[in-house]
DNA sequence: ACTTTATCCGACAATATTAGTCGGATATGC
DNA sequence: GCATATCCGACTAATATTGTCGGATAAAGT
């Protein structure tokens, strides 16, 4: 149904709350689970996710928490959901090379356009048109 | 990830098939599915459901089999997918009510931006864009 | 030093969705 | 009537997503 998985939608409202705060300011995972009624655990490692590709800074320890980090018009959202969700695209036949049509298929030329389609959308798109 | 189900790619398959035939001229399921190795029942329902939807001519009896009906530059490929797969969205938010996130939700307005970027481009798209 | 509270991380379990199968019906040409 | 086609609902299997658990490391406060 060709859907976003909700780790990106948990991404971008932590990142929407994140920006509703000062610069220097952390919130913790707790917080924003809470706010927002998410699943700590799921939302944590979500954040992490977000930190190591340092979307976001991590700062550990009690008062601890998230802050922003990237200038987020410089973040692709092809990137940004490939990042979260892995390879974007609307068929495996592009990933994986193990496809029982491969040879006869003959589709592949024409879904290959759709895809370039819908990849340009988010291509075109940065966190910052998302997130406000 | 964004994919199109197998359900499409082996409706597209069919039509493409069905495409390379003469007018008249029908195909059976079985002839498809071991042309392309697509699971013959699957594929079957498949054809059956476009056969429903007046996209193809199912004729039945022995030397039955289906054939073109619709004019594909008039179908379009959002109510194509819909019909096929169900609704067309980048999240469930928009079908049922029931998300607990709802009420404090900050990324409403945001997704619809993008989920109608995506529907437009199936919008300005044809089955013929695709099939040829 | 110890306790508390935070991030961090891998492995696991539950759930939902998709893919594929099966049994039996109806239609029709021979 | 037999063979072969579409038709259709219900079922099972496979896969992907979602959520949980246990335990680690980091650092602030006492």
């Amino acid at each position: 149904m060709l859907k976003l998985t909700r780790k990106v939608e948990y991404a971008l409202i932590a990142l929407r709350h994140l920006q509703g705060k000062k610069r220097s300011q952390l919130s913790s995972t707790k917080e924003i689970a809470e706010a927002y009624h998410i699943p700590v655990e799921l939302l944590a490692k979500t954040l992490q996710l977000m930190a190591r590709n340092e979307i976001i800074d991590a700062v550990q320890g009690p008062l601890g928490g998230y802050r922003i980090k990237a200038d987020f018009h410089e973040i692709n959202m092809t990137d940004f959901i490939e990042m979260i969700e892995g390879p974007l695209g609307l068929t495996d036949c592009h990933f994986d090379t193990e496809c029982v049509q491969a040879n006869t298929c003959n589709i592949k030329k024409p879904i290959n356009k759709v895809n370039k389609s819908i990849r340009a959308v988010f291509n075109n798109m940065t966190l910052a048109d998302i997130t406000g």
